[in-house]
DNA sequence: GTAACGATGTATCGGCGCGATACATCGCGA
DNA sequence: TCGCGATGTATCGCGCCGATACATCGTTAC
């Protein structure tokens, strides 16, 4: 799962460990909280060590003479291999039911550029079905077991069948504009995704504020 | 956090370990998928080597015939102790800056049945607070980087930000709620918290089937 | 009658990822 | 010049997950 998202990175540019985990934060941001070093470092030396990646110099120091107190070490810019580009394409290609997951989805998701289109259509198609199912429950544990549970509870699941409601929508969208060619260029910065305008007044164009209404529907 | 998941279905009523793991997933079913056998059983010795559960007899196996094959053993139902409910008390009273992270936050506000009003007040803000920097990074990012991101990076900030402000709404007419006195009744289970007039339309009663009594003993 | 199957039930193992921690350098303002 | 926050690499313990194994029970199918 931080192999994708690490090997997606280093394939933009090379990169350093801090500097990546600046970027997969704001990259991920929506997704992981912020990756920590307990899990970057060693995930790079296992990729590493699976030569998908290596490090490209720049420790200079160009001096010899300053002794090594604390076993010096500068920072180490890896870059991806030829294999780590190839192993990165597998992985992106792999539609097993873990890429529906939360985390593993946003992945793929962010890194979907590089994906093709019927790659890109599976995906989003498991992951709606996914949070349809998850839906579903919170709509049956409502119906069924209202009595049972205590105010905050059912407040709880009301929130979460909001948030999944929301997610189908959304992805209901997504998927639609998939399906019709419409299709942002796989490649360029400045393509507009922008699902159509009638959509629910969710995803609203940065530039005017969400508004005080809030009318769901 | 599951010890507190744990300690508070086990306040309720006592239960064995493949209960406690249905009822886990949907009481905290907005929050975590569902709790992993192998969290779960672990974290039930150290609980109970900890002294807040005991096991509860329950292996009837009248017979000491029956030669124990494969070491056999019955379902262990667990109880609660009453350092454990001391504990409880404790861990819910705890608002550290864990408190507010996604887990942990939904594991405390499932219990807000048993915790005083000025301690949900403090963990409704703090989390707040979190989810409100959280939706802050979201509008710098759409905000300055936009040009340097692609379509599908951007649009999963897009949908981040709609998430993250649909949660700080719903927070602070929780806590509009809490201050106001008309806090849902502690116990009861027919109060009215409902902030907006409808989500979606959620809790319908469709087949209404004839209560199955579940409760086998 | 019995075979198959899914739900119930307990348990372990490998491994990923987190949070805390340690340590070092560099630029900048007090 | 002193501290402090940002930059930068790295390790350790452990919580939790997913896969797996195994046993029992009730119901359905043949």
């Amino acid at each position: 799962m931080l192999d994708l998202a690490i090997l997606g990175l280093l394939h933009e540019s090379p990169m350093h460990g801090y500097e990546l985990r600046k970027q997969l934060s704001t990259k991920l941001g929506a997704i992981r909280a912020a990756i920590s070093y307990g899990s970057l470092y060693p995930t790079l030396r296992r990729l590493q060590t699976a030569g998908w990646i290596t490090e490209a110099g720049e420790t200079p120091a160009g001096d010899a003479d300053v002794p090594p107190l604390t076993s010096r070490r500068g920072r180490v810019v890896y870059k991806i291999t030829a294999e780590g580009k190839e192993r990165f394409q597998d992985l992106l290609a792999q539609v097993g039911p873990e890429a529906y997951e939360d985390a593993a989805f946003g992945v793929h998701f962010a890194f979907f550029s590089r994906t093709d289109v019927d790659i890109r259509l599976r995906i989003l198609e498991g992951r709606r079905r996914k949070v349809e199912e998850r839906r579903e429950g919170f709509r049956e544990v409502l119906a069924r077991a209202a009595e049972r549970l205590d105010a905050y509870t059912l407040e709880l699941q009301r929130h979460g069948l909001d948030a999944a409601d929301r997610e189908v929508r959304w992805l209901e969208e997504l998927i639609a504009n998939e399906r019709s060619g419409r299709t942002p260029q796989p490649r360029g910065a400045e393509g507009e995704l922008r699902p159509s305008p009638r959509t629910t007044d969710s995803a609203r164009p940065l530039t005017a504020r969400p508004g005080p209404d809030d009318s769901a529907q």
